[in-house]
DNA sequence: GACCGTTTTCTGGTCCGACCACACGGTGTG
DNA sequence: CACACCGTGTGGTCGGACCAGAAAACGGTC
């Protein structure tokens, strides 16, 4: 392997700010439900401008552990929270659109993560959490129906199972991961021959899903969740296809563009070497 | 369900910002390698000034869609890349320091994750990218290697074969879910018992593991590599509950923290809805 | 003393103008 | 041609000012 020495570039302040709050969470100094000194107070204390702190916590903000909020009170300034969700959905929402995943990728990491879910779902999701999931399926299967609600109530769905499994980390990730691709699915969805019986069989596939949950049968339900994940997607893979074919055909500027984002990639670097 | 109607809070231009530049992304107008023009010219073009566009740029150089470069030539300024690995990690890094994830949480996805990275490795790894992970293996087999050393080889491993399998997204997600445990799994290393005979133990997974997916048998990689993640972040979940029974005879502040948390969760609301 | 409207104060959010460090590109000089 | 120099443009930083909003502090009224 060879070795490439890549600058380093630790000059900017707003980063090293960052860093110095960074640890004081890993430190546990710093927990959730804790508030920020004021940016005016903070910023003397860094040794830095109001800017360069403003733009430390603005990532902070962005990646979910920090709330600000103006005005006086209880209420204001800034806060640490755990919010990773929004954060987590942005994220995977531009990467997916930039192409660094593909569709196919993003269907095998549903399928693995919600694999997990309905089985830990079986295993320790309690009736509430079950009933309201339930709900959603009823609302789903109401005749008149439209993709757009169809599939806002399915990604609800999914991420109600995951959610009941009781793991916070899967369901954010399933969350997230489902939100990425959720325009895709909404275009297929509008775009299917016979909405009526497409929906019908989505949806018996939901309350038969839901039933091996509630009856614990955990590796059934898994099973099932990848056939219905897999063969949905499968629909949406071949559309893929033919909407870049078509692509090709007017333009032919595929090649471009992974030659510039590979190239952006590699300059880049780092690779989440850290 | 309660319908909980939430402060919308778009005040905030930097947000106004960056929506529109994210609406560029969604519509295929901004392209990974593209280049901004300079903060300067573009912070007229939105109406703001250029710190709140500079905040907007800094989001995205968060979630890893921008690089910045100062100076001049064909290399400076803001240009669009394709990095999540870095924000991923993170952001993953920072949620597990606040709790928002417990190790049990972590651990299931893991084995989620990396089932999959292994049962498709042994699909569609090539025999390159399986040789650099064989040489990992063998560094870490040198006897006189230290936990810090391992640990990190150990992480290169795990990143290699999700690698291999060609899904970028569960290797990215791989990566980040293992950088977010790592501090802990080094703890737990330099804390063991017998560090010679844990090693051996480890690596000779580590072969088996990698001879399983050389050989193309995709559900048994999978299933070692279940048993081998569950087997070693066992003793993780043991380790982690006497150091809280530990601090809970010191200072029993857990059921602050957690109230604290949820609060603060609560207040920020949404849920990932949007 | 209790209530209500006004003012003050404190918060983040924004804007402006200036300067810094750095890297490239052109220019002049040997 | 080779080299040193300087201008130029980039992001990064800084300080100061002002804005909007919310709550606390104040003051008057009943």
């Amino acid at each position: 392997m060879p070795v490439e020495w890549q600058p380093v570039r630790q000059s900017r302040t707003h980063e090293l700010v960052l860093q110095s709050i960074e640890e004081q969470v890993f430190a546990g100094k710093l927990r959730a439900g804790d508030r920020l000194p004021p940016e005016r107070e903070l910023a003397p204390v860094f040794g830095v401008s109001r800017s360069a702190l403003r733009e430390a916590l603005r990532v902070l903000e962005t990646i979910g552990v920090l709330v600000a909020q103006p005005g006086r009170g209880p209420d204001s300034g800034a806060r640490i929270v755990r919010n990773p969700d929004d954060a987590l959905g942005r994220l995977l929402r531009l990467h997916f659109a930039l192409g660094s995943y593909s569709l196919h990728d993003v269907m095998e990491a549903r399928v693995a993560l919600e694999r997990s879910s309905f089985a830990a779902a079986a295993k320790y999701a309690v009736d509430r959490d079950l009933d309201e999931a339930s709900a959603v399926v009823h609302r789903m299967s109401q005749p008149g129906i439209l993709p757009e609600e169809f599939n806002e109530l399915d990604t609800q769905f999914h991420v109600m199972v995951a959610t009941s499994s009781g793991n916070a980390l899967t369901s954010t990730l399933t969350s997230a991961v489902r939100e990425s691709v959720r325009p895709l699915i909404l275009r297929a969805l509008e775009e299917v021959d016979d909405w009526s019986a497409t929906r019908q069989h989505l949806n018996a596939q939901h309350s038969e899903l839901l039933r091996l949950v509630r009856t614990g049968h955990g590796e059934e339900a898994a099973d099932l969740a990848e056939l219905h994940i897999r063969g949905f997607h499968g629909t949406l893979v071949d559309d893929e296809r033919t909407a870049e074919d078509a692509d090709e055909r007017t333009a032919g500027g595929d090649e471009e563009r992974n030659e510039a984002g590979d190239a952006a990639r590699d300059e880049d670097g780092s690779g989440g070497r850290r």
